[in-house]
RNA sequence: GGAGAGGUGGCUGAGCGGUUUAAAGCGGCGGUCUUGAAAACCGUUGACUGUUAAAGGUCCGGGGGUUCGAAUCCCUCCCUCUCCGCCA
């Protein structure tokens, strides 16, 4: 959410900033000044009408004292209908400050100045590239093909028990993927995060403090009987570990990963991806999170950014980093970066993490403050980044250490993690 | 699922219709003392909104109600704890 107070008086490097996105904002946040206006009138003659009423009932109760029922009574017969007003009034003020709410939650977040201009991935700035590209003297298969020939994953049956785009690990397949969550946390364990297991659902509060909701919906899978959703992203759990919390200057960054199942609707994406691990329903993810100091998060963006990609060099799998254009970057992001990892059956570079910083976006709508080197209550700043997709990262590995005769060569450090 | 207890400022905790502008303690900050530190003592210290600064307004788990006036009474929802039942 962004601070009104900033629109108010930075209107225009407001709407700059949200403009980088691709479209035009004017008029939304000229909506949301006019109406933020139109409250404050409404609520200078409200607050009189209130202070009015708090000092003639503080008299009735210094004239009851006294013995002086008469005055009393007269006093209140008065105030009856001053109080009606005030509740009155009371009533439109709630309902501007929900609607003005919304619009609010509505607005994705301004994003920083060095983030590229351009409308798709298409736009993305490539930052640098990290191992070579590897090209096969056969032609190499698809994860789906060599997965299913090697007994690891079964599409088929996984449409059985629940439907496209969910996936059956079975066997070595399984073992591969839990070898992966395990390398990916300890990883992260060594980068300094405490690691998480949160709750896979989360209630309506923490999914609109990270940005899910209210304008996402149509994404998540939400249950029938309870106001529960199926997390999206350990970022839900993560992020809002210390919703509406004060936190000591001095313990700030705090830390944490998590391995978890990520559900997702993918609304909107028929037909995309539709093969393989690439976009289920439901896949395994490492999230790594960091609350930190304002001062301090472009170095914690980059050092996110490592932590990363410590992961897929451990793995030895080539990949690229980039830098997410304004059209590409999400709505609580204010700055991202992808790494992107080498897919030889396309010949592609395919996402499979996301390393994002929110600013405040994310910590004013979970209210988490923290108090700064003069003593000022602010609010600190979120990050996270995919420390990796799991799904996406069995494939790569799958598609990067085939041989001509279908068989996996791999790396060290996991066959090592196999046997464990 | 049944019965009971409870949710108050960074923390502990009193208040249970009207000088409460939420007591007190802890912690924090400043000072006195000290060579320095600790202890002790003195002062100061909630959040949000608003303002040049103030005044004022809002906030005692969330929402609604009663009243001139609600932390306090009523309704409702959520959460925590104890006991019972069921259960991995």
């Amino acid at each position: 959410m962004l601070d009104i107070k900033l629109i108010r008086e930075d209107k225009n490097n407001i709407i700059e900033r949200l403009n980088r996105r691709g479209r035009d904002f004017t008029d939304v946040i000229d909506r949301i000044i006019k109406k933020d206006q139109d409250r404050r009138l409404i609520l200078i003659e409200l607050e009189g009408k209130k202070q009015q009423l708090n000092s003639s009932s503080k008299e009735i109760g210094i004239l009851k004292q006294e013995g002086e029922e008469e005055k009393a009574d007269i006093l209140k017969q008065n105030l009856k209908q001053l109080s009606e007003e005030i509740k009155e009034e009371d009533k439109n003020i709630t309902e501007i400050d929900q609607s003005l709410k919304f619009l609010l939650l509505s607005i994705p977040n301004a994003l920083l100045l060095d983030v590229p201009l351009g409308k798709s991935a298409e736009d993305n700035t490539i930052i640098k590239v990290v191992g070579e590209a590897k090209l096969f003297d056969f032609k190499p298969k698809d994860h789906v093909d060599l997965g299913e020939a090697l007994g690891y994953l079964d599409f088929d049956r996984a449409g059985k028990i629940a439907g496209s785009r969910f996936p059956l690990l079975m066997g070595e397949g399984a073992k591969l993927e839990r070898a992966l969550i395990n390398l990916m946390l300890d990883l992260q364990a060594v980068n300094g995060y405490t690691e998480v297991v949160p709750p896979f659902l989360a209630n309506q509060a923490s999914l609109t403090g990270t940005g899910q909701l209210p304008k996402f919906e149509e994404d998540l899978f939400k249950c029938r009987d309870d106001e529960y959703y199926l997390i999206p992203t350990a970022e839900v759990p993560l992020t809002n570990i210390h919703r509406n919390e004060f936190i000591k200057a001095e313990d700030l960054p705090l830390k944490y990963t998590a391995y978890t199942p990520c559900f997702r609707r993918e609304a909107g994406s028929y037909g995309k991806d539709t093969r393989g691990l690439i976009r289920n329903h439901q896949f395994n993810k490492v999230e790594i999170v960091k609350l930190v100091k304002p001062q301090n998060a472009e170095k914690e963006l980059e050092s996110l950014l490592r932590d990363a990609s410590m992961v897929l060099d451990a793995l030895e799998l080539p990949y690229r980093v980039v830098k997410l254009c304004g059209g590409d970057t999400g709505f609580s992001a204010a700055k991202t970066y992808d790494l992107e990892v080498w897919m030889p059956s396309s010949e592609s570079y395919r996402e499979i993490s996301s390393c994002s910083l929110f600013t405040d976006f994310q910590a004013r709508r979970l209210n988490i403050k923290y108090k700064d080197e003069n003593k000022k209550t602010n609010f600190i700043y979120t990050l996270n980044g995919s420390g990796l997709a799991v799904g996406r990262t069995f494939a790569a590995v799958l598609e990067n250490f085939q041989n001509a005769a279908g068989k996996l060569i791999l790396p060290e450090i996991l066959q090592k993690y196999l046997k464990n």
